[in-house]
DNA sequence: ATTGACATGTGACATCGTGTCATATATGAT
DNA sequence: ATCATATATGACACGATGTCACATGTCAAT
């Protein structure tokens, strides 16, 4: 988290320190992105950037759970429209990502994080629907999902299918930005995922 | 790849500096390790290094796969112990990295692995079963999987039921580091998660 | 043995990056 | 007006990377 300093910082300094940082996390991933460039960009002296923020990690974090901020918050209203069915609103979630994220700069963002990941950035990613692995969390959860077509005895194997989920998502923008696939390519794959998540793949009989 | 001084180096000398290296790396996560360290308790010179390798991924690489080569080999012979039943090979697979895997020193290289991890080391560690994963060698597998008890029409979705289970193999071994569950914990929880993957997570009748 | 062509060894160096610190300046309460 | 506290500043110490000119080794052909 940023100190304090950062925050008593005039609205327009911040927004110009962010938006520069913006423009170096979005040049190159994390490990070759520099301090030097975006306090050059910032047009402020690097004694100051110390003075604001840790390091580089405390700058970085700060702005990308900042992006993911308003993704939680969507993931939510998506379990509502499709009546609690968790496969149904994490396949939209993901599509979001791909589609709605149409703006390319945002989207070099993204692919910067992806391909130079870290655990905290996947930390960060699958906290969109992380919040909810919280155990503290998991009433909150309990009212928005639909438990009625889940083949699942209590709240451990719910925690579980999230993570489940949350993992098979994130290896999929992995995956996509790597091998660079289409949007539908993605989709495709993912949604084939889910299908098999839900059917299960092991036939019943046996 | 290494250039081809370096395997031109006597087999001592080249053990030296992969030694050297490995105690980096154990040492420090990727992008703490340095070279300097390495070439010092190795006693080569700077020039040297970079007539060997064309940088420190290029010898990390080298190194982590050359790990990896041998857990490779003992997935097979898993699949056939089991019958060719994936999901019971890949559990013990998985089993097979947190507990066989004993020497603290090992243990403590892939942690820095997972930790820190690129795109690049997850594609290391997945390939462990990945060598199916590329479409030429789909024959292979094949042979080696019981496909009787799956519930999958063609290769393209065996193809799939890979690339969901390595996910979650590696997703469960950061899971362990990070949160410092122990080998067992870590052992139930990806049991669970390749249990509701067999069974399915949707009530068959709705 | 001598030569010459080519491969390899070597470490000083240019360049860049980080985090710190002594000092300067602003702010705000009394 | 004074003082304490917060903030601004950039030179600096330190360490890392990759390169390059030069030194040394190797080996086949004469």
């Amino acid at each position: 988290m940023p100190k304090q300093t950062f925050f008593n910082l005039s609205v327009e300094k911040r927004k110009k320190l962010l938006e520069s940082a913006e423009i170096e996390f979005t040049r190159v991933p994390f490990f070759e992105a520099s301090i030097a460039n975006i306090i050059k960009t910032a047009g402020i002296p690097r004694g100051s950037f110390y003075q604001y923020f840790e390091d580089k990690d405390d700058l970085y974090f700060y702005l990308l759970e900042g992006k993911l901020k308003k993704a939680k918050n969507y993931f939510s209203t998506l379990l509502e429209k499709h009546q609690g069915d968790l496969i149904e609103a994490v396949t939209e979630m993901h599509t979001y990502f791909l589609i709605t994220l149409s703006d390319e700069e945002e989207k070099q963002f993204f692919k910067n994080a992806l391909l130079y990941t870290t655990h905290r950035v996947e930390s960060s990613f699958t906290s969109i629907w992380g919040t909810y692995l919280d155990n503290q969390e998991i009433q909150k959860v309990s009212e928005l999902i639909n438990r009625q077509c889940l083949n699942i005895s209590g709240d451990k194997e719910l925690l579980h299918i999230f993570k489940m989920v949350s993992a098979l998502a994130f290896n999929n923008l992995i995956e996509k930005t790597v091998k660079g696939l289409t949007d539908d390519e993605a989709i495709e794959s993912f949604k084939l995922s889910m299908n098999l998540l839900k059917q299960g793949i092991y036939k019943q009989s046996i």
